[in-house]
RNA sequence: GGUCGGUUGGGAGAGUGGCUUAUCCACUGGUCUGCAAAACCAGUUACAGCGGUUCGAGUCCGCUACCGACCUCCA
């Protein structure tokens, strides 16, 4: 139970303190999508993961920088193609048409899943400049090498002088000689099959190059992490995150070239999140279990029994720590789906009771400050949302119980019911970015509330009278209208859903 | 073949060498209620198998079985 932050970094293979390389300040940096078609739901569990580390971070009262890049160029197919090229090609658009229209499709779905922007999001096309200044920089210091007009990076070369290459992924370089197979398009040029191509000549029929002193060509796909992140953050900064899939070679390489290019480490901590898993196993096209954020949405899909709103998914994979596989199930969403509306229905009962105003820190108020940082405690430890999610249910029986009155006002404090209200709310919107999906249908305006106020008065007087007639057709036709209504001890309640 | 991770109750999914239950969903009983719903209380099913370390192990070590990811584009 750690009462300062600690992440676990696939660096050391531990969980380490988190300290900042400077005071109060944060340098993040996530490999963002490539966008060359819609954005994959395993894609939105990773950025969901570190929107909620960065949440996290800024609610500690870090100053964050969260840079998260578009991966727009030189991202190449096992074929050989340039995933962006292969778009124009089969949508007959032009090369940035793909890339703004899969980037306006990837803010669509970050913002209904209500993951924070960025600080800072930038395109590999917009630092051709930078990255071609960096193969330089890696050229000049021996561990690059021109074929044809493409460079490659030396690893061989690299791994003898350092001993860094493999370091993170936990791969030796005469692994790497014997594991590589020999269908890489420019197999042929590179001295060594790990090596791994920083520029790439363009051939006729690419669309996208730019002049360089060793040809007209493109960057290499990783090098664009390492030039961004270095612009924008400088040579060694704290946080590195991406899919666990990214390791190698993509993150690997990264680290590569930054001690190529600077002699450093680029960062401090790397963070890797798992993998979303349907029914079992990844979702794939041949296995036939993948589903889109859309379909998800709507239950049109053969996989699930009915829709689910994006807050409802959210919750979900909030129900699971980040490093950990995670199982997408209909049963365990519609799990997820009652949990999620449990929570925002006790977070409700909180915000709209007040203490009444004599009590004291007895059993009950101790138990409810152990509960609250516990939560925080939980979150401090490598963000273990699961277990923070748990203490936040307990929170809400205790929330309940004193609605329902089973516990007693006055074995706790206004001044704890307040900080309550506080943290709770803290932790719902702030930290988890859960939203309040029921907000905007029973939230629609003083005109709905009146109405409602004035049947639920209606019925509670055919209720008084006996007449149960009434009373039930009114609550038959709400439920019908997916009007819920609650009868509790202080009267009666309503909410959509 | 190599690297890394996993196997927890009906489902999802945390967790720690012992003491206090994860939690959510489902289920059973109860309280409340005109009835229901909601809420609350209580309860039932666990730690893949085998061996070892230990006073004590889902929790550490080893082996076996099974599963997954990566090694090739992938979050």
């Amino acid at each position: 139970m750690p009462s300062t932050l600690h992440v676990q970094n696939s660096l050391t293979r531990q969980k380490e303190e988190f300290k900042p390389i400077q005071e109060g300040r944060v340098g993040m940096y996530v490999c963002g999508p490539t966008v060359y078609s819609d954005v994959h739901l395993g894609n939105i569990r990773t950025f969901m993961s570190f929107d909620i580390m960065y949440r996290y971070l800024v609610h500690l009262g870090y100053k964050v920088r969260y840079v998260r890049n578009i991966t727009d160029v030189g991202h190449l197919l096992d074929d050989g193609e340039d995933r962006i090229m292969k778009a124009t090609r089969l949508e007959q658009l032009e090369p940035m048409e793909v890339v703004q229209k899969y980037t306006n499709g990837f803010h669509d779905m970050m913002r209904v899943f209500n993951n924070k922007r960025p600080s800072i999001e930038p395109r590999a096309t917009q630092h051709i400049v930078e990255q071609i200044t960096m193969v330089q920089q890696i050229i000049d210091n021996g561990y690059g090498y021109e074929k044809n007009g493409s460079v490659y990076f030396d690893t061989l070369k690299f791994a003898k002088d350092t001993g860094v290459y493999g370091k993170l992924s936990g791969r030796i370089l005469d692994d790497l000689i014997s594991e590589s197979r020999d269908n890489l398009k420019n197999q042929s040029e590179k001295n060594h099959p790990s090596d791994f191509a920083i520029w790439m000549k363009a051939s006729p029929e690419h669309l996208q190059h730019w002049p360089s002193p060793w040809s007209e060509g493109f960057p290499g796909w990783h090098l664009e992490c390492s030039a961004m992140s270095t612009k924008y953050l400088g040579k060694t900064f704290d946080i590195h995150g991406g899919g666990n899939d990214l390791k190698f070679p993509h993150h690997e390489n990264e680290v590569a070239q930054n001690h190529g290019a600077c002699g450093c480490d680029p960062a401090n901590y790397w963070l890797h999140t798992n993998m979303l898993l349907m029914n079992g196993a990844k979702m794939s096209k041949s296995v036939g279990n993948v589903i889109s954020p859309e379909e998800l949405f709507s239950g049109e899909s053969h996989l699930i029994s009915k829709g689910y709103s994006p807050m409802v998914v959210r919750f979900f994979m909030l129900q699971a720590h980040y490093s950990s596989p995670l199982d997408l199930t209909d049963e365990g969403l519609q799990a997820g789906e009652k949990g999620y509306k449990r929570l925002m229905e006790a977070e409700k009962v909180l915000q709209k009771v007040a203490h009444p105003g004599n009590g004291a820190a007895n059993d009950l108020d101790k138990e409810i400050h152990i509960l609250m940082e516990g939560a925080t405690d939980d979150m401090n430890d490598d963000f273990n949302t699961p277990r923070a999610l748990g203490k936040l249910f307990e929170l809400s029986s205790k929330i309940n119980g004193l609605k329902d009155g089973h516990l007693d006002w006055t074995d706790l404090t206004a001044e704890t019911w307040k900080k309550l209200q506080t943290t709770f709310h803290a932790f719902i919107y702030d930290i988890l970015g859960l939203k309040d999906e029921m907000a905007a249908a029973d939230g629609g305006g003083e005109l709905v509330d009146g109405l409602m106020e004035l049947l639920i008065e209606i019925r509670q007087n055919s209720r008084t009278n006996k007449d149960w007639t009434t009373s039930d057709l009114i609550r038959d036709k709400m439920n019908e209208l997916n009007v819920v209504l609650k009868d509790g001890k202080d009267g009666t309640g309503w909410s959509v859903g």
